[in-house]
DNA sequence: CGTTCAACCTGGGCGC
DNA sequence: TGCGCCCAGGTTGAAC
């Protein structure tokens, strides 16, 4: 679930966290098959105990602790964790956590996981540089500016729709946003991005920071399953102003006509035939996108 | 090299 | 009520 929206409200909720000092870490038993936590919770203590959080960063989908040694606690969600300072849903997918010393009272960081898809890792500077450095992730959606996003695509054949998710190419990008950025940008998903026009790029370009943007003021899209929260375990509230995404054969806000949903690359794509109509001809295999 | 697909998991929703 | 099947925000690595 969490796409770049959901990861930066995460980041934002634990700011309190910054300036504070560790005093444990570790998995917490579960009767689930356990996190991947790299390296073993064991090697966690020496490292990580008695540092302070400097900062928060976030990579693409992933939330990053920075800690004052240099190394970086990374949390990656995958579909369906959750970076958690309040009680967790559910206590029994509860799979790591770490504590955070105050003068007050204790506060605890949890990486909460229904379906366990997620991870936690712990890097040093120097792994951490070399995992995350470009040509491993492409740059920030929040962060091109529209000559670099067409830059990122260069070269690129693939609809447009499925290259905007992959992150070697532009970091933060899912398979919601990708759907309602297209359907606010007029751009048909099918489109393969080497016959997109500069006007079309500007217009992605524009839509995107857009969507993501208000998703962001939103705290994120919570769908049908609520397995989304923020930091605090509150829902977000930008489920409700999607357009397109999980709205097959309902009207399209702007027109109309029945929403559509079909599948690129196994995973579910949603847009208006009328709004993201290929008016420019740019379809040349007009049914391959079909079913 | 590009793309396709199964796999990693749990659980909600649906049809029968 | 229950069973079996399909579906889901992501990513990886093997197989074409």
């Amino acid at each position: 679930m969490p796409e770049l929206p959901e990861v930066e409200t995460m980041c934002r909720g634990i700011a309190p966290l910054v300036g504070r000092k560790i005093v444990a870490a570790g998995r917490l038993p579960c009767q689930r098959r356990p996190i991947a936590v790299t390296p073993g919770p064991a090697g966690w203590k020496s490292r990580v105990v008695g540092q302070k959080i400097d900062r928060i960063d976030r990579v693409g989908k992933r939330v990053v602790i920075v800690l004052s040694n240099q190394e970086r606690i990374v949390f990656e969600p995958r579909m369906t964790g959750l970076v958690l300072m309040a009680e967790p849903p559910s206590i029994e997918h509860l799979r790591f956590h770490v504590d955070v010393s105050t003068r007050k009272e204790p506060l605890q960081l949890r990486f909460w996981d229904r379906r366990g898809l997620g991870s936690v890792r712990l890097y040093s500077a120097q792994e951490f540089e070399s995992a995350f450095q470009s040509g491993k992730i492409g740059p920030d959606a929040l962060a091109v500016s529209p000559a670099q996003l067409k830059e990122c695509f260069a070269g690129c054949r693939q609809s447009i729709k499925p290259a905007l998710l992959d992150q070697k190419r532009l970091a933060g990008v899912g398979n919601l946003y990708a759907s309602e950025l297209l359907f606010s940008a007029g751009v048909h998903p099918a489109i393969r991005c080497h016959r997109l026009t500069d006007k079309q790029w500007k217009a992605i370009h524009k839509t995107m920071l857009k969507v993501l943007r208000t998703a962001i003021r939103y705290e994120g899209s919570t769908l049908g399953d609520g397995t989304y929260r923020n930091a605090l375990n509150k829902a977000g509230g930008y489920q409700n102003k999607h357009r397109v995404y999980n709205r097959e054969g309902l009207p399209c806000p702007v027109c109309t006509t029945p929403i559509q949903r079909f599948v690129q690359t196994q995973r579910a794509t949603f847009y208006c035939p009328n709004c993201q109509a290929d008016a420019l001809g740019q379809l040349e295999e007009p049914t391959s996108w079909e079913s």
